[in-house]
DNA sequence: GCAGATATTGATCATTTGGTCAATAGAATC
DNA sequence: GATTCTATTGACCAAATGATCAATATCTGC
């Protein structure tokens, strides 16, 4: 029973089969973990034969690494382009730290830890990991240093706070994932964490409207 | 070449075949991490038949859920040991900040990520991982705790203060163990981190001795 | 020494993994 | 309609995993 008899794929450009490959990789990365995303599991997502997955990329090691880089490259850019539409550097960092605390991104959260862990085996994804890092830190220094330019914040070292500031959401998040089930804010303490680390009064961080 | 050619393992008694296993499964772990948990390794490790390993433990998932309670309390109970020849609950709270965070511990932060990425898979190290994860908890929330009652520190919450804290700490460890190559100390923010969430003055968490 | 108890092993199995390659089928072109 | 090009596939392979079990070797008690 349930052998599933997948027909015959209907014939794509290389681009396209290559972009449904990579679609079905993310969704199996989002839905089920990194872990999941195996030459068989991608091949059956996209419906094709496992040998045409293994066609299309060099191999899984850099399937994966892509899929990471896909997934966690979009939650950035998703990120940035709220950060837009806020006045100035205190708006900015709390919307980014609430943002990224508000649990709705699980799914990327798990694939973040299974990067490190798999990081480990995977020197492609090893080096992709980096980079994602980077352009996490990226985005919050920026913030940052825009708020020691207006005289907002209050820090000898932008890049040291911004590496520690993404660590520390990083860690909670890792943690919300495996205490699944316990409905404690994540949100609230981290303000007067990062009012410490930039100098500011308590409470300058709170959501506007709160 | 370098068929080690295994000559039968002496006679122990089940409890010190079981031990020696044990230490085998956890010095793999440590050096290689979870993943590297198997049980071939182990048997190998140990200077076993695999089958013996088989043969002492109920499944590899168990294994790996009993190795890293092993390593993980272990890690707990020195940093409690730490903690007794202290004075008074700040002197405490920037020990165990400094010492978690000191780096000298890589090898079980390691164990700790896998152990997240691994628990979704292996449902007897996933409720490992929660009960460690309390006994932590539990350790910076006596210290959270005894630093209200003496007036030192100021939160409503020393419960949800202690998970936040352990939760940064995780984290920054974690990225630490990434980004391995950089030398940035990582100490020294997430003290002025911690003062901002228990209301304390900037610089009270410093080492003494600074 | 001998015999029994049992710690240990080799052989073997089923699964799952990534990967290769000749063969096939279907769309596009002539 | 026939032919060519190539996207797609089935059939493999090697390696690694966890696990089982009858057979074996060795220690212990007599």
């Amino acid at each position: 029973m349930s052998t599933p008899t997948r027909q015959r794929a209907t014939r794509m450009s290389p681009a396209e089969r290559a972009l449904s490959i990579a679609n079905a990789a993310r969704a199996l990365a989002l839905e089920e973990g990194l872990a999941a995303v195996t030459l068989r599991a991608v091949a059956a997502r996209a419906g094709v034969a496992p040998a045409l997955v293994a066609h299309y990329v060099p191999s899984m090691d850099v399937l994966i690494a892509r899929t990471f880089a896909s997934v966690v490259s979009a939650e950035v850019a998703e990120i940035e382009a709220l950060l837009d539409g806020l006045p100035g550097p205190r708006e900015q960092l709390g919307m980014l730290v609430r943002t990224i605390l508000d649990g709705s991104r699980d799914d990327v959260t798990l694939v973040w830890v299974e990067a490190w862990a798999l990081g480990r085996r995977n020197e492609t994804l090893a080096v992709e990991v980096r980079a994602q890092m980077d352009a996490w830190q990226g985005v919050i220094q920026d913030v940052i240093s825009a708020g020691v330019d207006a005289g907002e914040f209050e820090t000898e070292d932008p890049a040291a706070v911004a590496w520690q500031l993404l660590g520390m959401v990083d860690g909670l998040n890792a943690q919300a994932l495996v205490r699944w089930g316990d409905t404690t804010d994540r949100g609230s303490l981290i303000s007067h964490a990062v009012e410490g680390m930039l100098g500011l009064p308590r409470g300058a961080l709170d959501a506007p409207g709160a």
